[in-house]
RNA sequence: GAUCCCGUAGCUCAGUUGGAUAGAGCAUCUGCCUUCUAAGCAGAGGGUCGCAGGUUCAAAUCCUGCCGGGAUCGCCA
């Protein structure tokens, strides 16, 4: 149901028809050619610039072309007109019940409407979060926590078959300093007096329950046992409490993995994955021992000059060659995520996105390095980077710290601010771009928030349908009998513009997902909204343009359908974005 | 030293993967509540798309080089 790819075929296939009768030469290949809405409206419901595309391999002037075409599409039934325009535009408007029947197409598809069909693409591993548990989840984490979240929403909509993955970091030092934390707290709650928390270990209150529990179950058993004996037991015991608390934490903005990666899996219960990745990328030649450059730019005192070995990352667009050991003969952080990928592939991905901050840029190239040197190029890797989220309150800039207690948890956030509004907020950007949270502009001033914005139209839309039962009693506005209605009085621009709004959804959702952007159903659902708020307000001017007529049924079903549709459009970005379409604003 | 991101209206940002006369919100000014929810709407003003070249029917968009702002660089995670 996506009128454009429609008209892209119909073009395609008049093509095909002018190549055999001679007009176009008969050994022309079709290139790739768009059909899609005109900025101007003057221009027609659709552009198609086939003509000029074509112009040149043809040996055609583009209007020649873009005349045989229009001859050939001319014929339609649903065609309005067909005009050649400019140097060769083909702009195509359509007879009011082709969105007429749109309208129709939506009541029925309801919830589905835009939506992909189910894509034989092969499997997608969406990877996001990832935060190290050794904490609650703070501000910053938020924005690709929410970006993650909604592009999975997105491609499943789309119809990819996707998987939400989660990294835990649970096998290097900083679980150890988590454990060693956790124990300090244990003797804590033990009755020992324990002082300040020495620089180096985690100072925050979230860990004194973690000693709680641990001085119960435990009893004064620890206390006497030497480091190498409490610390797995009291580093599993707190990375389970670390995870529950994010888990509990991503729950409040709504967000949920399907799969909970540990990085200490990796070498547990006898599989050592790591070895085995690193044998696999031996076999391609890509493993050496070898000694690399110090790094400039910087001075290094701990500069080590030292054969190690080293993955040959530089032969596919790496700046060095990275190592996988470090002088005490265990394996780099870097060496367990070769390992992660590595598992990935082999549990059948074809598409890869990891979801960056910003703070991790200088890892991309060599994480692309890894699938490409793993996959043999038949899996791809997207990263998308979130750019930083600039804190302020009141226009100040605000600087996390958890040492001076200024440490904003996502929750503290979400509590203060409301799921919806944090979402939409965060999505209300394209991720590239840094992103300015202003903590007094989003509590205090809210109404600013684009997304009361858009629930707000939902809201409307919810309203008048509640209305129109009120007033006209026994009034079916199920979408099954608004499909039913006769839909010919909707000829107002304003009503035609609406539509044509919803006639670009399913285009937008295409494209939002192969180009892995969310934000761009953030925009259009504002447009879509402020095309509802415009249409109602003219109501008010015009009664005859209003969606209840109360003396004319015939006018009211067709509005009503239309209604009925724009609402059910918002909901389903809303329910994508993992933004609530409330029937009424409070 | 290198890499990545950003640069579009006074401010904050979109710009549909290269389309026709560049858009929205905020701010400023002018109007609209006896009315299906004014958390709304209509209108006005506001632009050298950082700069300079290049590619082509067509460039804010692609390429090259500069300028300005931000981030990153490790045997950390």
């Amino acid at each position: 149901m996506n009128i454009f790819s429609e008209v892209e075929a119909r073009v395609s296939t008049a093509l095909e028809a002018l190549k055999s009768e001679g007009t176009l030469p008969a050994d022309l290949s079709l290139p790739v050619f768009d059909a899609e809405p005109p900025r101007d409206p003057s221009h027609g419901d659709i552009a198609v610039n086939a003509a000029l595309v074509l112009a040149k391999a043809a040996k055609m002037k583009p209007r020649d072309i873009a005349e045989a075409l229009k001859a050939k599409l001319e014929a339609h039934s649903d065609i309005a007109k067909i005009e050649v325009a400019g140097p060769g535009f083909l702009n195509i408007t359509f007879k009011d019940e082709v969105w007429h029947n749109l309208v129709r197409a939506i009541l029925n598809f309801g919830g589905r409407y835009g939506a992909g069909p189910v894509r034989d693409a092969g499997k997608l591993n969406v990877e996001y979060v990832s935060a190290n548990p050794t904490g609650p989840m703070h501000v910053g984490h938020c924005r690709g926590a929410v970006f993650g979240d909604a592009l999975a929403n997105l491609l499943v909509f789309a119809g990819y078959d996707v998987t939400r993955e989660y990294y835990i970091n649970d096998a290097g030092g900083q679980v150890n300093v988590l454990a060693r934390s956790a124990y300090l707290r244990y003797r804590e709650a033990l009755g020992e007096d324990i002082g300040a928390i020495p620089e180096g270990l985690y100072p925050g209150d979230y860990l004194k329950p973690v000693g709680e529990a641990l001085a119960e179950q435990h009893g004064h058993s620890l206390v006497s046992m030497p480091e190498e004996q409490w610390l797995p037991i009291v580093r599993a015991f707190a990375i389970e409490r670390m995870m529950a608390m994010i888990k509990d934490d991503l729950a409040a903005l709504n967000i949920r993995h399907d799969v909970f990666f540990s990085e200490a899996s990796l070498q547990s219960g006898g599989a050592d994955l790591i070895k085995a990745a690193i044998e696999e990328l031996r076999q391609k030649g890509l493993i050496y021992e070898g000694k690399l450059e110090k790094p400039k730019g910087h001075d290094d005192d701990e500069w080590e000059d030292r054969v190690q070995t080293l993955f040959k990352s530089t032969a596919f667009g790496d700046d060095e060659d990275r190592a996988l050991q470090k002088s005490d003969g265990s394996y780099t952080y870097f060496a367990g995520d070769v390992a992660y990928h590595y598992d990935k592939l082999r549990r059948g991905f074809r598409h890869l996105i990891n979801v960056f901050g910003a703070d991790h840029v200088g890892y991309i190239p060599r994480i692309k390095a890894v699938v490409a040197a793993l996959s043999d190029k038949y899996a791809d890797l997207d990263v998308k980077v979130v750019q930083l989220v600039r804190l302020f309150k009141a226009g100040e800039p605000f600087k996390m710290s958890k040492r001076a207690g200024t440490f904003v948890t996502l929750r503290d956030v979400v509590d203060e601010v409301g799921r919806d509004p944090v979402r939409y907020m965060m999505l209300y950007r394209k991720n590239q771009e840094t992103l300015d949270f202003d903590f007094a502009k989003v509590t205090e001033q809210s109404k600013d928030n684009p997304v009361f914005y858009v629930q707000y139209a939902h809201a409307r839309s919810a309203s008048v349908l509640r209305n129109a039962i009120e007033q006209i009693p026994g009034l079916d506005v199920s979408n099954a009998a608004l499909g039913e209605a006769d839909l010919s009085i909707l000829t107002d621009p304003g009503e035609i513009d609406l539509v044509k709004r919803l006639a670009a959804f399913p285009r937008l959702i295409d494209g939002a997902a192969s180009a892995h952007e969310p934000h761009r159903l953030a925009f259009y659902l504002y447009d879509l909204a402020s095309a509802l708020h415009s249409q109602w307000t003219r109501g008010n001017d015009s009664p005859h343009l209003r969606f209840i007529q109360s003396n004319d049924g015939v006018a009211t079903s067709a509005r009503l359908a239309l209604i009925a549709a724009t609402k059910t459009v918002i909901k389903s970005g809303l329910e994508i974005l993992g933004v609530e379409a409330p029937d009424a604003m409070r």
